[in-house]
DNA sequence: TATTGTTATACTCTATAACTATA
DNA sequence: TATAGTTATAGAGTATAACAATA
């Protein structure tokens, strides 16, 4: 068996089987968008939002308090532009406000209406059932394991890119 | 304590945990984009090819025979004028080459070129001694819980999400 | 008539550049 | 002069629609 007659395509390495976790975080990115899970579960908290606009309404429920357009775009991991959009299109819809940011008037607070709020828990609580049937037959210590994993995975990550920030 | 009055602001649910699984694929996913890990790879390589080209290289590479449009497309989970256009560019650029395909003149087969081979290896290369660095300290166990959890969570999601199709 | 692929076009999400107002 | 935000524009990635060639 000579390396260029047979064997895997793959290149020596200690820790090949590594790469196979990039195609499957790419197979979950798209099964959700293809999937529309977030449509659908906008859908199902009586919404007609996109995916960002979510993401706002999302950002201001977890942090649980007013936030300053910068803030969401730090947080979103976004540009302030986009934030600006979106703010704007949940404004129309009357799911958030901005109220005046005593301490600098060029900025301003965004928070979440009554209607934002409750538009917000049913989106959660319409993503959290499908995800929970998704799952359904995992034990809790694979839940539990994901959950640490995946979270390390996402620091260890971004910390190494951030690396090349410093590089540079 | 009343309900309205205090208390985190996730609804109730016996797996609320797992609610962090998805900003955790969000971040990784932005990290990637963000961080350009995949243009530093196809630097590396000596290429200058998007990430979707390169998608349709890999596919090539994993596959390690030659397929069909469709069939790549299938396989990266895009449609058929996405993957016509990619494999165009690849063309041009010496990477893949069609032969035509013996039982269906309306097809064609793909292959990578001699170049196209040695691109692709270079860039798992890369891609893979980064990858390798990034979780150099992770114990060999959770390495193997990673991949394991990950692969069964992109099935069952995916899975899930086929429902929808059906139900439709 | 169904299927494979191509061409042309449109849509979603996000970024960059130029500008205004306040600090 | 630096910072927060806005407006306008551009770009990457992927989808849909209309069509051609072959099955």
């Amino acid at each position: 068996m000579t390396p260029e007659s047979s064997g895997p395509p793959v290149p020596e390495s200690p820790h090949a089987d590594l790469l196979a976790v990039l195609p499957r975080l790419t197979q979950l990115s798209a099964a959700f968008t293809k999937g529309r899970l977030t449509e659908r579960a906008t859908d199902a908290a009586g919404l007609a939002l996109d995916r960002p606009a979510m993401g706002v309404l999302l950002a201001l429920r977890t942090a649980d308090a007013p936030l300053r357009i910068g803030e969401i775009a730090d947080r979103m991991q976004v540009v302030g532009p986009h934030v600006t959009r979106q703010v704007q299109a949940l404004e129309k819809r009357g799911l958030v406000r901005r109220v005046a940011d005593p301490h600098d008037r060029r900025a301003s607070l965004i928070e979440p209406t009554e209607a934002g709020t409750e538009a917000a828990n049913r989106y959660v609580t319409s993503l959290l059932g499908w995800f929970a049937e998704a799952l359904a037959d995992w034990p809790q210590q694979d839940r539990d394991d994901l959950t640490r994993l995946l979270t390390r995975l996402a620091d260890d990550v971004t910390a190494r890119l951030a690396r090349f920030d410093t590089e540079e």
